[in-house]
This record gives structure tokens, C-alpha cells and sequence, in this order.
DNA sequence: CATCATCTTGACCATACGGTCAGGTTGAGA
DNA sequence: TCTCAACCTGACCGTATGGTCAAGATGATG
């Protein structure tokens, strides 16, 4: 009845673990912030020795800044939809699909991101002021076109993408507020859709992108 | 030359080194989150002798939950404004501006307030689940009876204010990244008004409380 | 099989932090 | 003026935390 453990390669070892490190540490982070964070917490979390979390990541910095990196990719990537789409409806409506998709499977990543920023972005700074600043760029671009060809409202874009950001982090951000109001249970598959409906209704009938009701 | 310093009443007193330290944790408080806060910095930026908080404050949760009662209490209070409206343009337009000028004037207020609710809520979970549930519903209530009027769009009353919490929020929370996109600027007083102008619009749009432009 | 780089970890260290306290100062009240 | 409660604070303490290290275990390489 023994598990047959095969021996892992050192490659492998290394992958392995700091995967472990990784995603037990964003949880630690966003559950108690940067300053609330232990790495014996994390240690105890990802199932190893916190001496083993040192020789991987040197400091409890330079573990977080990893996560924090990771996060912020991802956060750009959601928005890769955004760009072949033909118009607002298409575009952003999968954008807030995406971006609400990401609130539920990884909403501690948000919150990380969501600290990292309310705290002045101490170690991603340099990223918001050049890989965030011309994507940002990039897609008021995209927004002024639409307004241009008559798709969607003359709104700001800037404002309008502050907006989508808003409203769908706030649903990792802010989930536990929003849990407590669901009578302390999590957004049932209903609710979710239910929720990211209601945003893309808002929105795109806000921006004039489709009819209101 | 000497400024005549006239002898403080003890119940001054009391009163003017509360507000102080008050004021020093919630800026502490809302820059390195709790875990980051120490008391040394509160103590330093309030200009008093950290033992001279232990005496007021006993323990760093006591100060830090007399700051998050307080913000929970001026966020309950801005929504007074919705009560008496005749309808949705005048409610939630007014709600909106209230919540922007929070976000501007009290930026640290409404970090702690989110950094709080992220990490689960720890000290005000029970206001949640009291004046929280109650509050919202009573707001539903109030959207719902707009909606049964037919002076805005059915929509979720619910997400709705989800919506409108995230986006005036999200100009105090990210207050930080929204500089950075701004040039490293903070919004100028034009600025301000053109972003409480986007919520409003597309707001008020989406909900078909005004005509689509 | 021998050697080496990589990985592992219990024990340890220096520091920083929340909190205490004793002794002193100062306004209030009689 | 005297007494007392409220206020103030430098010095101190125990603990928890980030980080180090040296000695050992383990897979890679030839």
C-alpha cells in the first residue's frame, strides 16, 4: 500500500518547491499584508522548514517581490482580449469576463496586488511607471477609436478603464465584504454570473455600447 | 518673543493628544498596513513618546480599532444623502460625488478601511454582519422601489452598489497607481471633477436613469 | 564507485517590537 | 495652600521574527 516515490531530479526539486513557496506565500501575503506576514507562516503552509524558504528566496523581500511580479503579469495578460476585438461590446465584455474570472480563481493575487498598490508599490514601481504606462496607453488607444467610429459614447477612456479595474477587483478584493453580505456564503456559480452580468450590463449601456433596456 | 502658552485643561488634553495620535495611526495605519505599523512611527509622526500612547491606547489593537470604527462610521454617514431622494439621478449622482470627495480628502481613511476588509475583516466582522447587512438592504430597498417607479433600468440592486463602492473607492485605494498614470501628479482640482463626471455618466447611463449620449 | 554541486535543516543570533512600570510633573477641587 | 487624580516618559523586558550557519543528505556526472 506504500506510495512509490520516485526520487525527483534536482531540477525538478527546485521547481517543485518553489512552486510551494510561491503559492503558500501569496496566500500568507494577502491574508496578513507584507508587515503581517511570517515566513514560518509560509513555511508551515507550503510543508517545509523555513531555513529551506532561505535558500531559495534569500529574504522575505525578494520572495515578495517575486509574487508580486507574478501577479502583475498576469494582470496584463487578462487584457490581451482587448485587442483583436472589433468593438466595445466584444472587447470589454470580455475583458470584464476575464477580469472577473480572474477575481474568482485568484483572488489572493488581487489582494496582493490590491496592497502592494494601496502601500505606494514599493518594489513594482518601476514597472507602473513603464510596462503599466504604455499599456495603459495602448488601450485608451484602442477605446478613442471606438468613440471615433461611432461604437460607444464620447466617455474618457482613462476613466472608463479605472472603472473596469474597480468593479472587478473589487470582487477579490472586497469578497469577504461581499460573502458576509451573501449571508456568509461564497457566490454560488448563479451569483457569479449573475454578478459579471450585471457589470457588463452596466457598463457597456453606460458607455452607449449597447441599447438600454 | 516667547509665545504665551496658556495651561490646557486635563480634559483638553485628553482631547488634543487623542485626535494627534489618532490622526498619526490612521496615516501609519493606511501607509504599511497593521502588520507594517509600528508604534514607535505612530508615536513619532503624533509627536509624542511612544509609552505616552501606550497610556491612552493599551494595546496597538485598541488604537487600531478606535480607526477603523471611526472610518466605518463616516462611510456609514455618507450614504444620508441617498435617503431623501426623490430618485436615482439626484441619489446615487449625489452619492457618488460624496464618496469621490471622501476618496480625495480622506485617502487614508478608506486604505485602512479596505486593507481591514481584505484581511477578513478581523476587528469590525461584527458590524458587518449588523449595520452593514442592514444598511445595504435598506439601500436595495430604496433602488428597487426607483426601478419599480420606472426611473431607471431593472437592474441588480445589489451589484449595483458593489459598483458604486469599487469605483469612488478605487480613486482613494489606487489613489497611488492613478498618480503614476497621471505623470507622478496628483489629480488637479479640473481632474477631480472630470472623473466624478465619468462615474456619474456612465453610472447613471448604465442604470437608464438619463438618456444615452 | 568517487567526487561534487545541490539541497536540507536544527540550532542559533541580533534586532525590533509591543508592552510595562516606577517615579516625576501638572492641573483640578476644597 | 494642600491633596489627589490625571498625565507624562525614560528605561526596561520578554518575545517573535528575519536571517545565518555548519554539518549532513542526496542526486548528478564521469
Amino acid at each position: 500500500m506504500t506510495q512509490e516515490t520516485r526520487p525527483l531530479s534536482k531540477k525538478d526539486i527546485r521547481r517543485e518547491n518553489e512552486k510551494l513557496i510561491l503559492e503558500a506565500a501569496e496566500k500568507v501575503f494577502a491574508e496578513a499584508g507584507f508587515g503581517g506576514a511570517t515566513m514560518q507562516l509560509i513555511a508551515d503552509l507550503a510543508g517545509l522548514p523555513k531555513a529551506n524558504l532561505h535558500y531559495y528566496f534569500p529574504t522575505k523581500e525578494s520572495l515578495y517581490r517575486r509574487v508580486v511580479q507574478t501577479i502583475f503579469h498576469d494582470w496584463l495578460k487578462a487584457a490581451d482580449i482587448f485587442d483583436n476585438a472589433p468593438g466595445p461590446v466584444e472587447g470589454i465584455g470580455a475583458y470584464i469576463d476575464a477580469k472577473m474570472e480572474i477575481s474568482r480563481r485568484h483572488p489572493a493575487g488581487s489582494k496582493v496586488w490590491a496592497s502592494e498598490v494601496m502601500h505606494r508599490a514599493p518594489v513594482i514601481q518601476d514597472y507602473l511607471e513603464t510596462t503599466l504606462v504604455e499599456w495603459t496607453e495602448g488601450r485608451m488607444a484602442i477605446i478613442q477609436r471606438w468613440i471615433d467610429e461611432g461604437k460607444m459614447n464620447p466617455v474618457d477612456p482613462r476613466h472608463l478603464l479605472y472603472m473596469l479595474w474597480a468593479t472587478t477587483q473589487h470582487y477579490a478584493d472586497f469578497g469577504h465584504q461581499i460573502e458576509t453580505l451573501n449571508g456568509n456564503a461564497p457566490l454560488s456559480d448563479s451569483q457569479w454570473e449573475a454578478a459579471k452580468g450585471s457589470v457588463k450590463t452596466i457598463i457597456l449601456t453606460g458607455i452607449g455600447a449597447i441599447p438600454s433596456a
